[in-house]
DNA sequence: TAAACATAATTGTCAAGCAAATATGAAATA
DNA sequence: TATTTCATATTTGCTTGACAATTATGTTTA
């Protein structure tokens, strides 16, 4: 590698080699794949012991910027996360937000309410007939009364990814994506609880159709009806928490 | 603690160690603030060595899940991330998916465009009193010429912040800040780029006075106007990067 | 030619101990 | 007596040196 390094100064030696080692990857120094030097280098260029390389190395490993290998040819590898292993990691992020911060869930529904609602102006103007196609599949499988609860939530989701795609901003989608993901298990909760397939198969296809037809304002009116819809089932599911807790 | 634990079987002793203990802790064998063995004690119940024990506890360290202090009522202990934490997680998440995920800087710009639409719009409904008095008084800040490009650009993170307060959906609100945040090294280019700040201190004027009257369109109008002559300094941006490696 | 084997390099783990920080209680001092 | 100072014990932080496990490479052997 052949990096320079400063000399280490103060609080955990090696929480300071970490974040030297961490820098240098994404300042770009270390790229995907380079191969860092042995711990016994490594050691020697920080002159701390190995077993402290080792414990800050393992900080690296826990957020998957790096992998190792015994060998001969092993060592310590950078590994740039793949895109899916990044969103993953920012699912989870996400979701762990969730559950820790108390969202109100009026809070939850008004702002999936706005971000579907931005999503399905775009849609409505850049949709690509294979967005329409993969919606109205997804509507198709909704629609199958021997579907479980758990698969209906599934292709519910599809559904709505597939609206999100259709917006074309990558940038909105990793967001939207996001905040679909961490919301799921308070959505999830409505839809088992209320079991009204037949009005959100319903919603779906007016929703698609709108987006079909190009209409902003359909488009707006449709998603805001489904939202609304969801709005009242979270307030229902709040109630009835209220009332358990309370 | 008392927990007790399966025997370590396979792979790498360390992960597994951080595995279990993971789990204890998210299976609520381990609360908040309690305190794990020492790493003595732990080395012991697990048949390893200390040191194996310490990189195992790396792991978990570097998830935020548990802090150590030395001195006799010192330890290891449980920690659950406050919120500040787990959003500087999210950021960070979504910052490394920036860094890596080649998002097109118009797609950027619309993204942000609409969000920040969203949140002006709600904005200009519920802002209280101390959201205008925070945008005003880094409106302030901003006009000062001796101020470096560093704290212009810190003070317009924060007014855009403030925005994003005064629209008081706090789910909106973490979604914004990360993508804010996400995208600041972007933004910072510009800024750094074209130091026009009259121009931007005087669309800060106008979303400001928009808010402040409770006019949606007028609001929509400032921000458009601002997040347009972004996207045209995004255009400039890019077509300089593509001069430059092209 | 191909299979078995030794070899070397590298991470994984162990062992014992010293260094640094820090709360607690005892001793010295005002 | 009250307060400060100091020794002490406890726990993490880190060191040194070594052995075990894994695996590519080259060498020997059938």
């Amino acid at each position: 590698m052949s990096i320079q390094y400063a000399p280490v100064v103060a609080t955990s030696v090696t929480k300071q080699i970490a974040e030297q080692i961490r820098e240098s990857i994404f300042d770009g120094r270390l790229k995907a794949d380079d191969r860092l030097p042995t711990e016994h280098e490594l050691a020697d260029q920080f002159s701390v012991s190995r077993p402290t390389i080792r414990e800050a190395l393992k900080l690296l490993a826990a957020q998957n910027l790096i992998r190792s290998r015994r060998g001969p040819t092993g060592g310590t590898f950078v590994k740039r996360p793949t895109e899916e292993e990044a969103r993953a990691d920012l699912t989870t992020a996400a979701t762990l937000l969730v559950s820790l911060g108390e969202f109100d869930l009026a809070e939850i529904a008004e702002a999936r309410h706005e971000l579907e609602l931005v999503c399905g102006r775009l849609a409505a103007q850049n949709r690509q007939p294979r967005h329409l196609e993969q919606m109205a599949a997804e509507i198709t499988v909704q629609k199958d009364p021997e579907l479980s609860d758990e698969a209906f939530c599934a292709s519910d989701v599809r559904f709505h990814r597939a609206l999100v795609d259709a917006a074309g901003n990558s940038v909105l989608g990793f967001v939207m994506y996001t905040v679909i993901e961490a919301l799921q298990p308070v959505e999830n909760m409505v839809i088992f609880r209320f079991r009204e397939r037949q009005k959100i198969i319903g919603q779906h296809e007016k929703i698609l159709a709108a987006i079909t037809d190009a209409s902003i304002k359909r488009t707006e009116k449709a998603i805001t009806k489904q939202m609304n819809y969801l709005r009242t089932q979270f307030a229902a599911a709040q109630e009835h928490r209220n009332r358990m807790t309370g």
